[in-house]
DNA sequence: GCCGTTTTCGGCCCGACTGTTTTCAGTCG
């Protein structure tokens, strides 16, 4: 199921852990750190390169390459083994413990010969930790509350939930007399598709007063640390926020700082002490004067870096500082660029709202075009059926003659759509006739999701070369954290995608971002077009777009690669597709 | 262990906070 590129980036990932442990060079295990990232994140599948072509990854030098290759020739590596050996697999996840880390780990595996969570737990109730140098009291109690964190937390979240706390602390935050900034930063500013905490970054000269609203707020229910600059909180939603205040005129350097990526930061960094500076979250400075260069914008950092401001939805060292440094950054896609939403749903199947509603909330968001694609009759529950098909099409060109004049610009038109099911064989609801009637068809997969992988694969393929289906509905069907994406061979989907004119959905639902960002670099390197859909089964889900088009940006989309951002004309040559009967 | 427009050897990102320390190590982001 894992992709090779996984596979190979969690076992680095584990040697890296493992020589962090047991005391070994600290710049040996940052290394393999570095190189299981860029494993998991290169383009071609590793199990495919030579020794040369593994050496043309960054941070992988020939003694990593061999060891990928060993591992490859016979399903482990010696080396790792070894340590693996040395060290019980229960002493690594001993460091999953906040506050306690690869050298408080060692300590007690090899003072006290402990190897699992349970038994630190045990021996920490038992006092045993009390003789050990560099344990007190408060550290057992931070490991013991550590361990009941770790036990109850679900970890990450999805996306929406940590953007709504997130709006909600900036706006009290922003309300704070001396407060003269404040956003969100890390990985939320990033998009990405869940969130571990959230970062906020305030601007002010006295930070107390901040500090203090921050950590009254009603739903902390634990102040982890404090100081003047920082401050951890836990809150009631299960999501830790961290808030830093810096001095007005280091907001550049501090956003760039707390956006991250990590990895992004150790390159920008880096260029920095290339060029004799130094970079902080205060500020870009110069190393022999240590005089301040610059510090109020992202952009004039970035400048005095030799780069264009990067968007944050890039900043995750996929490649973007390379392209920043050769002016190739692509021109990402917006969420002003959208002129639709090209899958939605009302009450007529399974959405909440009725038709007319769905329509006035499209209207209001001043799109040009909107489709309405409820369930065909395969989804049986949704008792479809012909008539009601019809019937609701008859309404929907009525609607589409009032809302198509109204307005400046030229006011909303309405498309008549459905969302096809992909049954076990590639079939879809209904024969091309009945088919040749809609606008456009969205076909997705919902059932059978187990099929072996080839079976899999034919199916969609076989769905994108049916002619009247334009776009294919949240490909993998994943739903985060609770059901992993089918085993297909997308390579292959993405190929006939490509072939046959079909584009590939990017579902906004925050549950689901399907596409996800590293499929749609894959998807992207075969010349496919996409569609950002919110996939609305209700009003406020019109909203979730904002998480779809943040998606299209980590895949690297333009506007020219999203076909709803196309005017309609252009849009419906697309859809036409290679139906030959049309107009 | 990787890497190179100061380098094939000698560097390798930077700072805040905590707890256990009498000046600093560990952890985190």
């Amino acid at each position: 199921m894992a992709r090779s590129n996984d596979e190979v980036a969690a076992l680095l990932q584990e040697y890296a852990d493992l020589i962090s442990i047991t005391g070994g060079d600290a710049f040996k295990a940052r290394v393999y750190e570095k190189a299981a990232r860029s494993v998991g994140g290169h383009h071609a599948d590793v199990a495919t390169l030579d020794l040369k072509g593994l050496q043309q990854i960054p941070n992988v030098g020939r003694s990593i390459a061999q060891k990928v290759l060993e591992y490859f020739d016979h399903g482990s590596v010696s080396a790792v083994e070894e340590l693996r050996a040395k060290i019980p697999a229960g002493v690594r996840r001993l460091t999953a413990i906040p506050t306690l880390g690869p050298k408080k780990a060692l300590t007690v595996y090899e003072e006290l010969g402990i190897s699992s969570v349970e038994e630190l737990a045990d021996a920490i109730h038992e006092e045993r930790l009390r003789d050990l140098k560099g344990f007190g009291p408060k550290t057992e109690e931070n490991i013991l509350h550590g361990i009941s964190l770790l036990q109850s937390s679900g970890g990450r979240v999805h996306i929406d939930l940590a953007m709504g706390l997130a709006d909600d602390i900036v706006a009290e935050l922003s309300a704070v007399p001396g407060c003269l900034r404040c956003g969100y930063a890390g990985s939320l500013r990033r998009m990405r598709e869940t969130i571990g905490d959230i970062d906020i970054l305030a601007a002010a000269t006295e930070p107390a007063p901040i500090m203090r609203a921050f950590t009254e707020l009603p739903y902390v229910t634990e102040v982890i640390g404090t100081g003047e600059k920082k401050t951890s909180v836990r809150t009631s939603k299960g999501l830790n926020v961290d808030l830093r205040v810096v001095p007005p005129d280091s907001w550049g350097a501090a956003l760039q700082y707390f956006t991250g990526s990590k990895a992004h930061n150790i390159r920008t960094r880096e260029l920095a002490v290339h060029q004799k500076l130094k970079l902080s979250e205060y500020g870009l400075f110069d190393v022999e004067s240590g005089k301040k260069i610059v510090s109020e914008t992202e952009e004039e950092v970035y400048a005095r870096l030799g780069l264009p401001w990067i968007p944050p939805t890039l900043r995750e060292d996929r490649g973007e500082i390379e392209d920043g440094l050769h002016g190739e950054l692509p021109d990402l896609v917006t969420e002003a660029d959208l002129r639709g939403d090209l899958h939605s749903h009302t009450d007529l199947t399974d959405g909440l709202a009725p038709l007319e509603e769905m329509v006035e909330a499209a209207a209001a968001r001043g799109w040009t075009y909107y489709a309405i694609t409820d369930h065909g009759p395969d989804m049986a529950m949704q008792r479809m059926t012909d008539e009601r098909m019809l019937a609701q099409r008859e309404r929907v060109r009525e609607l589409d003659g009032t809302y198509a004049t109204r307005g400046r610009r030229g006011g909303l038109r309405l498309l008549h759509g459905v969302e096809l099911n992909i049954g076990p064989d590639g079939e879809v609801d209904w024969p091309g006739e009945f088919l040749a009637g809609f606008d456009l068809c969205v076909a997705s997969v919902h059932s059978h999701f187990t099929q072996g992988r080839e079976a899999l694969t034919r199916r969609i393929v076989r769905a994108c070369e049916n002619p009247y289906v334009n776009i294919i509905g949240h490909p993998t069907t994943r739903i985060i954290g609770k059901r992993p994406g089918i085993d297909a061979d997308l390579d292959a989907i993405f190929a006939a995608c490509a072939r046959t004119g079909t584009a590939l959905e990017i579902n906004a639902h925050p549950d689901r971002l399907d596409l996800r960002d590293e499929d749609i670099l894959r998807a992207g390197r075969h010349g496919v077009k996409f569609a950002v859909d919110s996939d609305a089964h209700a009003v406020p889900h019109l909203a979730n777009m904002r998480y779809g088009i943040g998606t299209a940006q980590r895949g690297r989309l333009t506007r020219d690669d999203v076909i709803n951002t196309w005017p309609e004309r252009r849009l419906r040559g697309f859809l036409r597709k290679g139906r030959q009967t049309e107009r």
